[in-house]
DNA sequence: GTTGAGCGTT
């Protein structure tokens, strides 16, 4: 009753999903459900969460019975900040099964659209074009290219945080940007409180760092070499072990 | 204990 998404889809048949982004990874169904009941009917409320960890993905989707009350609690749920983040609600433009859906209610046939009342949420801006645009081709299933993006997604994504970026164009990186929030946008990197003047290459993506004296040795280098099966005994039959790890503890232990 | 583009389960 309280948990929702523990069974599987009620009924989706006449009810509207809406799509919550920007949410945060400790926001529950539970949380979400106080806030979108306010507004209206919610029939059900699911919380994707990962395979692994089981952690929230971030995202969440909330079904209303009508159109009005969703598109109600779009409008004031949109930007709402919930556990000190802005969550993004908007309505789902794909369903459970894959299917098309148009402002949350989920289409089992590709219907045409007539252009009646598309002009309702500004918010989908061209992104509902670009995604039409690909299933206008229908040159290849959708679906998967979505899995795989998401596969690559989710490597990626734990990957990103050590590298930034493999050698993506500004281009690329732009669109994205531009895209999904202005947050990221900055004034400029003059107008900074403090000058760059610590920062040897503020532009530069990272400092090379070449030591002229590479120490000991580089643990990362010998990562691609071999995983060393045995660290423990991997003392060599020398002296090299012994002068930089003469273990005094051991000795006596 | 962390992260932050995006579209979903029994």
């Amino acid at each position: 009753m309280s948990h929702f998404g523990r069974t599987g889809p009620p009924d989706i048949t006449d009810t509207y999903s809406l799509l919550v982004l920007n949410i945060t990874f400790r926001t529950t169904a539970d949380d979400l459900y106080p806030l979108f009941d306010k507004y209206g009917k919610v029939v059900d409320i699911f919380i994707p969460r990962d395979r692994r960890t089981g952690e929230s993905r971030g995202f969440a989707f909330v079904r209303y019975k009508y159109a009005d009350e969703a598109q109600k609690a779009v409008d004031r749920l949109d930007g709402r900040v919930v556990d000190g983040r802005e969550m993004a609600v908007q309505f789902a433009k794909y369903g459970p099964n894959a299917e098309r859906i148009q402002q949350g209610r989920i289409i089992e046939k590709v219907s045409r659209i007539k252009g009646s009342s598309r002009s309702r949420s500004p918010r989908r801006r061209y992104r509902d074009d670009h995604y039409r645009d690909r299933e206008y081709r229908k040159s290849r299933s959708r679906s998967v290219d979505r899995y795989e993006r998401d596969r690559h997604k989710r490597r990626d994504r734990d990957y990103r945080r050590r590298s930034r970026s493999h050698s993506l164009s500004p281009d690329y990186d732009r669109d994205r940007g531009r895209g999904r929030d202005k947050k990221h946008y900055r004034r400029s990197p003059f107008d900074s409180a403090s000058p760059p003047r610590r920062s040897p290459s503020p532009y530069r993506k990272e400092s090379p760092r070449r030591s002229l004296s590479p120490k000991k040795g580089s643990p990362e280098k010998r990562s691609h070499i071999e995983r060393s099966p045995t660290p423990r005994s991997r003392s060599p039959p020398g002296r090299a072990i012994d002068s930089r790890s003469p273990s005094p503890r051991a000795d006596e232990e």
